[in-house]
DNA sequence: TCTCTTATATACTCACGGGTATATTGATTA
DNA sequence: TAATCAATATACCCGTGAGTATATAAGAGA
């Protein structure tokens, strides 16, 4: 029977019960990122991650299949981080590289995120054939969607014709990287790295005229 | 006793030895480090490593410590092509952003080599404490060798007057990226995408009046 | 020729960590 | 109230792979 402003209560309704199991499931993951991307997936045991929820190892698998789903889940929630970042900016007003601007502001964010981070420092080694595959194809997908806004912009004349591929491939790196050196806690804030990060890639290091 | 003509003889002098068990070394470190970036550091055995060499994993041991000083050596020999590439340039003529130019693109190149891409690959979490300060502060070389490169440019006009250190990371990022998917055997040169990087890095995507 | 060193192999030890079998407790439902 | 299910723990199994003890064969030096 559904309790429409039921007061809070310790006993629990079928919802609430999902929505617990939701969250603790949440909790595991974002406690196995931070010490994946800390320590690296292989140097992480699952004793580990459960140790620092107050947890032990079964309870983990009571909520997901075994290691590399834990690794999949985290990868996946940060690629579709990413595609998010990339997919809303494509409505957006302005030329070309106006909107590629914002693409890549958001996904220099997304970089620096703990589910961000996680995708650049996973490489396809860690994963077996079919995640590596999926991984593979959602990474694809991204790009292909950076392509597609570099040549809009190339179309519209706000982007100069350069080899879009090649183009991608110079953005994709440069906005990787922050996932591997910045660290929340130092004196640059995400924002400021992104901001600075899309200008230099933009204006380029020549000076301009 | 030396002999300094000797014709080739199955009886070897005490340099030939020696030359013998570096080349040895040698092998081992190469068939290691193409393991490590096919598969992984930690995905990698030495016996599989041995196997592909037709010995036994002792054999390794003879000529290296352990598996951490087998990857320290490899990672070692990419940082030092990487140093090399920064410090050559440094003497050469022409202003500050023809050097940059020239140091880019070297180190682009070495990024597409099997102990270049171990550079990028091989994160500080599969080092132990000392094995990753020593790898940090050879990093950190590196980049004031870049940025003191730049800071040359900004100098003499030949760049324009960005934010250096933000510079060095975006150039970086965007150099190390080719050693995670470069690969050597498809349709791109290493001289292509060093050449195709640089002149991205350097124009900028917003077209030039 | 006898010994010492170098290069190599076989066969082992041992810790770590992924994954599981099973017990327990408390709440849910019939 | 009995039966069931969800959530969690303890205690285990077992494969993998780093590293080693030990044997052997061959060449070098005395």
């Amino acid at each position: 029977m559904p309790r429409p402003n039921a007061a809070p209560s310790p006993f629990r309704s079928r919802e609430e019960r999902e929505r617990d199991r939701e969250e603790k499931r949440e909790a595991v993951l974002r406690a196995a990122v931070r010490m994946f991307n800390a320590r690296g997936f292989h140097a992480t045991s699952l004793d580990d991650v459960a140790a620092s929820l107050g947890i032990s190892k079964p309870t983990i698998y009571h909520y997901l299949g075994n290691k590399e789903q834990v690794l999949i889940e985290c990868v996946t929630r940060g690629l579709q981080l990413l595609s998010a970042a990339a997919d809303t900016a494509r409505a957006q007003p302005g030329d070309g590289l106006a909107r590629l601007r914002s693409v890549l502001r958001r996904y220099a964010l997304v970089m620096m995120d703990d589910f961000g981070r996680c995708v650049v420092r996973t490489g396809d080694e860690f994963l077996s054939a079919e995640g590596a595959a999926l991984f593979r194809a959602r990474k694809r997908a991204i790009d292909l969607s950076m392509r597609a806004l570099i040549e809009d912009g190339i179309a519209d004349g706000s982007i100069a014709p350069l080899d879009v591929r090649m183009t991608a491939f110079t953005l994709a790196g440069a906005l990787n990287w922050p996932g591997r050196w910045h660290d929340p806690d130092g004196p640059l804030s995400a924002e400021q790295v992104a901001d600075s990060l899309v200008d230099i890639l933009i204006s380029g290091l020549a000076p301009r005229a």
